[in-house]
DNA sequence: TTGTATGCGTTATCAG
DNA sequence: CTGATAACGCATACAA
């Protein structure tokens, strides 16, 4: 068998209850027998076992984390490995260990998440993301089990520490940049209106227009998949129109990639013929062509902050609601350019 | 505190015993009883407590997955959430959790591995990249933990179960592919070759130019970062050169996305100045300009192998030692065309 | 400052 | 088929 506390007490000479408190690093043990019990660990090899002390302690220092379905497109998106190394760095910094759901549905992932917390594999969780009529999100509230989301709760915002961009703010001041430069048409390519991130996104789009005086039309507003087809499909509808768009605000990089690379096969150019403004700034926002005026929304420390306010809360159960508001920046690259009244 | 065993036992006046065995669906427990217990678990909201079963067990039901450092580039790369889908789905199957290495330095990723396999917190682990004299692999072979690598194990190979493509051969199948269409001054574009993958893929590469009587020119072998900077470099280099290459083999969607980015400022066009094939084909394969050709290697089945073979290998010690090779297909798609003799 | 005894919630071993 | 009882490895209240 492995070896454990009582083989290290009996190398040390001391009682079990001693090397614990050794492990704890307890002040109230001599420096003479820490030492001692010190290197027996060492020559015997211990290790603690974590699961005999999270039951012990009723305290796994796990902290879960619930993503969007994976058979969800947004899955792919480069978003997640970046929360994810935040919230990464966070866990590391506290000693806390990460746990992933899985399942492909939504339901799969609910019993999933239930599961974790009622059979206490995790001390809290995280969500990694913001939807309307969350069913977790309502689970997780009502069974008053510790936990932050990433992005805006849907209801009862104020009631659920959460960690999100002013997005609302974001998408105006990425709109207004597009006026700035000229634009009237401004077009605005959302992703799936569920998540709150593009409700938000779609309100500050909305605001900037009506700032800047520009009307607000129905038909130019599109929320497509961010895959060719959907990005094909939106591009082809915006282009028909009498009136088409001279620029477009594009909620997500990848989204805006497809656009790109719509927009290539069409035959137009951007950001001669069109601009665009996109959101995320992930990596390839620089390597695609041109490389994507697009905003930061730090999702590094979006993640990272997450899981610093979540383990607070695990430990300290009267820890307050906060809400986290993460600054953005736009960063402007290659895809925006002046509106030309003359237009090829 | 929270319903136990016992409190189920007490309401459907049995022994605790009794009640774990319902919970196992023990067959020799009648189904009077167990309806009986299984009502009393409803009545209560009885969730059982993974901790105490996998103290009691020795076993956790929880895999460890062992991502490269995430101050690593390779972190961004799409390929992981996938190869994490293809995990999590055979995982979901098997009602096994997961949960992910933290660390940024290698160092950190390798004490956490460390804490995990001997803390008893997962039966065993995946390593999701392969490297060159990786001390984590030494670690876990020395140690018997149960592991399987995704990617072929640099020493050792056939001590160690591992999933991997035939990169060898894919490399030179889509090399072969270049070559059938002319080209004859064939670039490799690589990544750092501390990866098994890079060097499997250079090695396939050079059979097929062997193969296809062209010369072996050292110039024509790059290894760059994928980032910007890096393919500008790279292309810089190679098209100083007195025979410039006319095709590239990329050995990454990610890194041949920088390149396409990079030649785009240098106003040459692909396929019609420079054919490229790369690997992977992760989803912006699709959405680049043009969309790359680029070798599907299978990422999810990837992924799913490893936790599949994983699972069996914790749940039966005496499994042998396998190694599973998952197809790959080349996807054609705009980016290479026939070498043209005149060019611009 | 250290040791003893008990409990954490299950499973497993023996009886019956 | 079911019930006591002893682990599992550690933490902690209480003694000393």
């Amino acid at each position: 068998m492995n070896v454990t506390i009582k083989d290290v007490a009996k190398l040390a000479n001391v009682a079990p209850s001693t090397v614990s408190r050794v492990i704890a690093d307890s002040p109230r043990i001599s420096e003479k027998t820490k030492k001692k019990v010190r290197q027996a660990m060492k020559e015997l090899g211990y290790h603690p076992n974590f699961i005999a002390r999270s039951l012990a302690n009723k305290s796994t220092q796990v902290i879960g984390l619930v993503m969007p379905s994976s058979a969800d497109k947004a899955f792919q998106n480069p978003f997640f490995p970046e929360v994810i190394r935040g919230i990464s760095k966070a866990a590391h910094e506290k000693k806390y260990a990460l746990q992933m759901s899985t399942g492909e549905s939504e339901e799969d992932i609910y019993d999933g998440v239930i599961e974790m917390l009622q059979g206490r594999r995790v001390d809290g969780v995280i969500l990694l993301y913001s939807r309307i009529n969350d069913k977790i999100t309502k689970y997780l509230q009502k069974n008053g089990f510790p936990f932050v989301v990433i992005g805006k709760p849907h209801k009862k915002t104020e009631q659920i520490t959460h960690v999100d961009n002013d997005n609302y703010r974001a998408a105006r001041e990425a709109t207004e940049h597009l006026v700035q430069l000229g634009h009237e048409r401004i077009a605005f390519v959302g992703g799936n209106l569920n998540y709150m991130v593009t409700v938000d996104r779609l309100l500050g789009y909305e605001e900037a227009l009506k700032n800047a005086g520009l009307p607000y039309r129905k038909e130019y507003i599109v929320h497509e998949e961010f895959l060719k087809e959907g990005g094909q499909e939106a591009m082809k509808e915006l282009l028909s129109l009498e009136e088409p768009p001279t620029a477009l605000v594009v909620a997500d990089d990848l989204m805006a990639l497809g656009v790109l690379n719509t927009l290539d096969e069409m035959n137009l150019s951007v950001p001669d013929d069109i601009s665009i403004v996109s959101f995320n700034n992930v990596l390839l926002s620089e390597l695609s062509r041109p490389p994507l005026t697009s905003v930061d929304i730090n999702i590094f420390q979006l993640g990272y902050e997450a899981a610093k306010n979540l383990i607070q809360k695990v430990e300290n159960p009267n820890e307050p609601i906060k809400r986290i508001i993460i600054p953005h920046t736009l960063i402007k690259r290659c895809s925006c350019g002046y509106y030309r009244k003359k237009r090829g």
